[in-house]
RNA sequence: GGUCCCAUCGUCUAGGGGUUAGGACACCAGAUUUUCAUUCUGGUAACACGGGUUCGAUUCCCGUUGGGACUACCA
C-alpha cells in the first residue's frame, strides 16, 4: 500500500471557517492513524482575494486546536515551496505540455465576448450556457482560429487564459470512498480556465499538479468538489499520472442550525455562536468576529465535537481525545449525509472536558479572567473557587463570570429574591450571624454551618427559610456554588461586612 | 433550469430483510442537592412518500418528493 500523504488546502482569503478546521481534522486523523503525512499548502492563486494575515491566522488556528503539520510553509519539506503563488512556473510547464498534445488552447475572448456567448444560448433556450464542445468553435481561441493568427495574438500580448479541451462525448468516472462511483457525462463539463489571463493557475490546474508532485494519496475536502472532480480526473488521464491519481473523499457539508444550507458567518452571528476558531479581525472593514477560544472553548471539546460532525466510532462513547479519535477514525465510517451544527452539543462537550481538568489547569483560565480585569489573587484561592465551581461551568471564563462576587461585594442584589425571600426572620438571623461569625477566628464551611444551625434554633427559625436571604446579601445572586464554602473563601471578616451592608441597604 | 450528491427522533447518529428501531444532545418529570448547577432515574420523540423484489421491508431496487452542492479568468 502507498504512503499515506494528504493535504489541507486553503485558500488565505480571510479567517479558517469551522468547517475548514473539520476538513483538516479528518486529513490529519487519516495521517495519523496510518503513520501518514499531513500536508499544509496555501492555495493563494487569486491575488484579488488575498487577505494578509489570513496565512498566519490559519497556521495559528490549526496549532490551536492541536493539529499538526509535517509539510507547508514554515514546516518546510521536500516539496517546497507549499504557496502556489511561488509555484507558477511549475504550472506554465505543466499546462504547455497540454497545449502540446492538444488537450488544452488558448481562449482570447473578452469577458464582453463571454458574457455575449452566454446570454445568447440562454435565449436560445439552452439549459447550458457554458464554454465547451459546442461552443469553443464559434468563440476567438486557437481552435478557431489558425496557427498564424494565434502565434499572432501571443506575440502581441493579447490577453487569453488556457483552456482545457473537454471531449465531448463520453462518461467520466471516479470512485469516491465515501460515495462509491460518480459518473459524470464530459458534455456537462464546460472547458474550465486552467490559467488565467495574470498567469496564476485557476484551483482545477494548481491543485493537480500539486497533489501529483506532492505525492498525495488521499484528496479528503468538502463535498462542494464533487461536482468537479470529474474535471480533475480527466486533468489526471491527459498528464498521464491516472496510476498515481489520489483517492477521493468528499466530505459531507457542515449545514445551518436551523432550516438548510451551507453553515454561514451570518447564521453563527445571528444565533450568536462563534464560526472561526481564533478571533478574526478583518483588516479592510475591521469588523470583528469572535473565536471559539475566546469564547471560551476547549481546542479538545471542539476537536472531539467536529469529529462527530460526520463520522462515529460505531461505538457508544463519545468522548475522544485526539489520540483515541486517530486510532478509532475510519474513512469507512464517515457519513454521507450533511450535518447541521448545533452549537448546544458543543456547550456540552465544553462543559465535559472542563470538568475533567485539574483543578491548577483550571485556575489558570480565572487567572486569565483576573488579569484582564487588574484583579489580584492567591493561588490558593483561585484553586478553591475553581474547585466549588467546576461542576457548574460550561466555559472557561464562567469561573469570572460566575464568581465575580468572590472578588467585589455585591452592587445589587437579585430582585426576584428578595421579594421572595428577604424578611423579618432573615433579617433576624442575619443580624446574629454576622455578630456571632464576627467572633470567630477562622470561618470554614463546617464552622459557618454550625454558626448558621444555632443561630437558627436560638431564633427558632428554619434554615431553609432564610438560606436565600443569606446567599443574595453575601454575593447578591439567587444562586451559586457552595454557600458554606463560599463565605469559607471569603472569610469572616468579608461575610460580616457584606451582611451588614446589605441589612443597611435592603428596606423590607 | 441543468449536472451531481443526499434522506432513521427537534439535532448528531447506531442499526439492518424478521429488533420493544439503540445511544448522545436538547426537552419534560421525579430523586438527590435546604438554592441553582452537577449527579441519578424515568419519559416524550424517528425509519419522507409511492411502487416493486420477497413469506416478510425501515433495511435491497426504481420512481416521487424534499434538501443540498456545483453551474466564474473564486477556491
Amino acid at each position: 500500500m502507498r504512503e499515506v500523504r494528504v493535504r489541507f488546502a486553503p485558500s488565505p482569503t480571510g479567517a479558517l471557517h469551522i468547517g475548514g478546521i473539520r476538513t483538516a481534522l479528518y486529513n490529519y486523523l487519516l495521517a495519523k492513524k496510518l503513520n501518514g503525512t499531513m500536508i499544509l499548502r496555501i492555495e493563494d492563486t487569486d491575488q484579488t482575494r488575498y487577505v494578509p494575515g489570513a496565512e498566519e491566522y490559519i497556521e495559528q488556528s490549526l496549532a490551536w486546536v492541536g493539529i499538526k503539520i509535517d509539510e507547508g510553509v514554515t514546516a518546510g519539506g521536500p516539496h517546497a515551496p507549499y504557496r502556489q503563488s511561488e509555484r507558477k512556473s511549475i504550472y506554465k510547464q505543466h499546462v504547455q505540455k497540454l497545449i502540446d498534445e492538444g488537450n488544452a488552447y488558448y481562449a482570447f475572448d473578452t469577458e464582453e465576448e463571454l458574457e455575449a456567448m452566454r446570454n445568447r444560448l440562454k435565449a436560445a433556450g439552452s439549459s447550458n450556457q457554458q464554454y465547451s464542445a459546442t461552443t469553443r468553435m464559434i468563440m476567438n481561441n486557437s481552435l478557431t482560429l489558425s496557427e498564424g493568427e494565434t502565434k499572432k495574438n501571443l506575440d502581441a500580448g493579447v490577453a487569453y487564459v488556457i483552456r482545457l479541451k473537454v471531449p465531448d462525448s463520453e462518461e467520466v468516472q471516479l470512485h469516491d470512498l465515501i460515495r462509491g462511483e460518480v459518473k459524470v457525462h464530459s458534455s456537462q463539463i464546460d472547458d474550465k480556465v486552467l490559467m488565467k489571463s495574470d498567469g496564476m493557475p485557476t484551483y482545477h490546474l494548481a491543485n493537480v499538479v500539486d497533489d501529483y508532485l506532492m505525492k498525495i494519496s488521499h484528496v479528503i475536502r468538502g463535498e462542494e468538489w464533487l461536482p468537479s472532480a470529474p474535471l480533475h480526473v480527466l486533468l489526471y488521464r491527459f498528464f498521464g499520472w491516472e496510476k498515481d491519481m489520489p483517492q477521493f473523499v468528499h466530505l459531507p457539508l457542515l449545514l445551518k442550525p436551523d432550516g438548510n444550507g451551507k453553515l454561514s458567518k451570518r447564521d453563527a452571528d445571528q444565533m450568536g455562536f462563534p464560526i472561526f476558531p481564533l478571533t478574526w479581525t478583518d483588516p479592510k472593514t475591521n469588523e470583528l468576529a469572535k473565536g471559539f477560544r475566546e469564547s471560551g472553548y476547549l481546542p479538545e471539546a471542539l476537536i472531539n465535537f467536529l469529529a462527530f460532525l460526520g463520522w462515529n466510532p460505531g461505538t457508544t462513547e463519545e468522548i475522544f481525545s485526539m489520540e483515541e479519535l486517530a486510532q478509532a477514525f475510519s474513512i469507512e465510517r464517515i457519513g454521507k449525509a450533511g450535518a447541521k451544527f448545533d452549537i448546544q452539543k458543543a456547550q456540552w462537550f465544553n462543559q465535559q472536558y472542563l470538568k475533567a481538568k485539574t483543578e491548577a489547569d483550571l485556575a489558570a483560565y480565572l487567572f486569565e479572567s483576573l488579569q484582564q480585569e487588574n484583579i489580584l489573587c492567591s493561588e490558593e484561592k483561585a484553586l478553591k473557587i475553581c474547585s466549588i465551581m467546576k461542576e457548574r461551568v460550561t466555559f472557561t471564563q464562567d469561573f469570572w463570570q460566575q464568581g465575580k462576587f468572590f472578588f467585589h461585594g455585591p452592587t445589587s442584589y437579585d430582585e426576584q429574591v428578595i421579594a421572595k425571600k428577604w424578611n423579618e426572620d432573615v433579617v433576624k438571623v442575619l443580624t446574629l450571624f454576622s455578630k456571632e461569625i464576627s467572633n470567630t477566628a477562622e470561618l470554614t464551611a463546617a464552622v459557618a454551618k454550625s454558626i448558621l444551625e444555632s443561630v437558627t434554633n436560638q431564633l427558632g427559625i428554619g434554615t431553609g427559610k432564610i438560606l436565600q436571604g443569606l446567599r443574595v446579601a453575601v454575593t447578591g445572586n439567587g444562586s451559586g456554588p457552595d454557600l458554606m464554602m463560599t463565605m469559607e473563601i471569603l472569610g469572616n471578616e468579608e461575610v460580616a461586612n457584606r451582611i451588614n451592608h446589605a441589612l443597611s441597604i435592603i428596606k423590607k
